[in-house]
DNA sequence: CTGGGGAGGGGGCCC
DNA sequence: GGGGCCCCCTCCCCA
């Protein structure tokens, strides 16, 4: 039946009451059918044209073959390809195509067919591959439908008195840890994620059901963090306001239920490997580690959570039609991509909260040792050359250093007199301007040093003002305590 | 309340 | 791959 059919045949019955006009209900209940009408029709044409290679704008590489598809469609559907998609939005009108390899064609036939029908095609065997490949694709309702598939189909609170967490392999599902999969299609979605009975089948076309919203619970995922980009798109810069660390590399897509853990040997990419999957529910997850609380040690440090996740980062190609190329690193986490897997690397440390190189002097922690060193010449050792107070450039003759607590500044000698000689105190032993010693050597930069709670209060702690001798020579500062002495 | 400057943090990229 | 530099951005403090 088409739309005028539909709009001829449901205008024919009208309210008794209302000659003429069709009652507002039914009008807009049509205007509904209509609408949902035209959308299924515009997709089904759509995959039409997918599955004729007409008008396919973009071509995905998947184990070798070459899936067609409109990047129209992979944009609207993907929070991974949208970030794809942008960054090649200058070429707008090239072909562009994406490779991967880090999952299956049949699982990427599964994401794509959703794409195009609004059905997931899940199987027990299936799903946690589609699930990992949803995740990696940002697909946070399909994670949602896989999650609900997994869900019904485990007797998990059984399990949970146990030990509350549970092991789901491959093997498992196959030997019946999962029901063995039984073709399924329903059209009615919705009842089917919110009541799945203890007789719900193993495979289902779930349909894409805007009702669920799977965001809802969850940080919003940032944007790529480009240059000049807003700061609501890049990833929270302060550990402060870094509301949700996200320590897991499902955490954000998991909203409440289960998070689905990978286990190092575990590699999405490794099609048709034994994984090792855990499934943790979240009810035995403390807030703090939710939240990723500071005051807890990470259990995933940047490196650790690297090393873990070598397919899942993977390597993303995006180039144009001459082959030529941009390889790219994608973080699990949101959708930052860099070109090299050591500023992977280093970006994952904003995810982890990790701080590695602490400062001796002030108990403050960065990501970075350049930030430490930056950090320690600027505060510690007051290393510009400019005076605090009047902002004119200073010399080691025409400026002094002030030493207040554990910081550091200079002032110049007309400030110095400004501010009364005799409330200060002159120090020789002043390491401003002198050597980084043992507080940036390889060896013991990235070691971190001893740190106690006692140690934040370090800073700027109230001591005296203390105006010492600028002494930079470096070979003499070399074989000083390098920590800043407060006298 | 607002603007300026300092400090910290993150990305790109070179060595 | 690590270190380091440069640049840009945001936040915070202070006048």
């Amino acid at each position: 039946m088409d739309i005028l059919s539909e709009m001829r045949t449901k205008g024919s019955s009208q309210t008794p009451g209302e000659p003429g006009q069709p009652h507002p209900s039914r009008v807009s209940a049509l205007s509904a059918d209509i609408s949902s009408s035209h959308q299924s029709r515009l997709l089904q044409q759509l995959d039409e044209q997918r599955r004729q290679e007409l008008f396919c704008d973009c071509s995905v590489l998947v184990e070798g073959r070459v899936f067609k598809a409109h990047r129209n469609v992979l944009f609207a559907s993907s929070g991974y390809f949208r970030m794809l998609l942008s960054q090649g939005a200058q070429d707008c009108g090239q072909p562009v195509s994406a490779s991967f390899e880090v999952f299956s064609q049949d699982t990427f036939t599964v994401i794509l067919d959703f794409m195009y029908s609004g059905k997931l095609d899940l199987t027990s065997t299936n799903v946690i591959e589609v699930m990992s490949a949803a995740s990696y694709l940002q697909m946070t309702d399909v994670i949602g439908y896989c999650k609900s598939f997994i869900k019904s189909s485990l007797d998990i609170s059984a399990k949970e008195e146990d030990d509350h967490y549970l092991s789901l392999s491959e093997n498992a599902s196959r030997s019946g840890g999962v029901r063995e999969p039984q073709d399924y299609s329903s059209s009615n979605a919705g009842a089917m994620l919110k009541s799945p009975s203890s007789s719900q089948p193993a495979s289902w076309h779930i349909y894409n059901s805007p009702e669920v919203d799977y965001h809802k619970e969850t940080k919003s995922e940032p944007e790529p963090a480009k240059r000049g980009s807003s700061p609501s798109e890049q990833p929270s810069r302060r550990m402060g306001r870094r509301a949700l660390q996200i320590a897991d590399p499902e955490l954000h897509a998991s909203p409440g239920g289960y998070q689905f853990s990978l286990g190092p040997e575990g590699g999405a990419g490794e099609t048709g490997k034994k994984k090792d999957w855990s499934i943790q529910p979240a009810a035995t997850r403390s807030s703090s580690e939710l939240k990723g609380a500071p005051s807890r040690p990470k259990a995933e440090k940047a490196d650790e959570l690297y090393n873990t996740l070598p397919t899942i980062v993977g390597v993303v190609g995006l180039f144009n039609r001459d082959e030529c190329p941009t390889m790219r690193f994608k973080c699990p986490f949101c959708t930052h991509t860099v070109k090299r897997k050591a500023d992977l690397k280093r970006h994952l440390r904003c995810h982890t909260g990790e701080r590695p190189y602490p400062c001796e002097a002030c108990s403050k922690r960065f990501t970075r040792l350049e930030h430490l060193r930056s950090h320690f010449q600027t505060i510690h050792q007051a290393r510009k050359l400019i005076c605090r107070k009047c902002k004119r450039q200073v010399t080691e003759l025409s400026g002094r250093v002030v030493c207040e607590g554990t910081r550091r500044y200079r002032l110049c000698n007309e400030c110095l007199l400004e501010s009364g000689c005799d409330s200060v105190v002159f120090d020789s032993s002043d390491p401003a301007g002198g050597v980084m010693g043992p507080y940036f050597g390889e060896e013991e930069g990235d070691k971190g040093w001893p740190m106690t709670d006692e140690d934040d209060l370090a800073e700027d702690s109230g001591a005296d003002l203390i105006i010492q001798e600028v002494e930079d020579s470096d070979e003499e500062l070399e074989q000083k305590e390098t920590k800043p002495v407060v006298s």
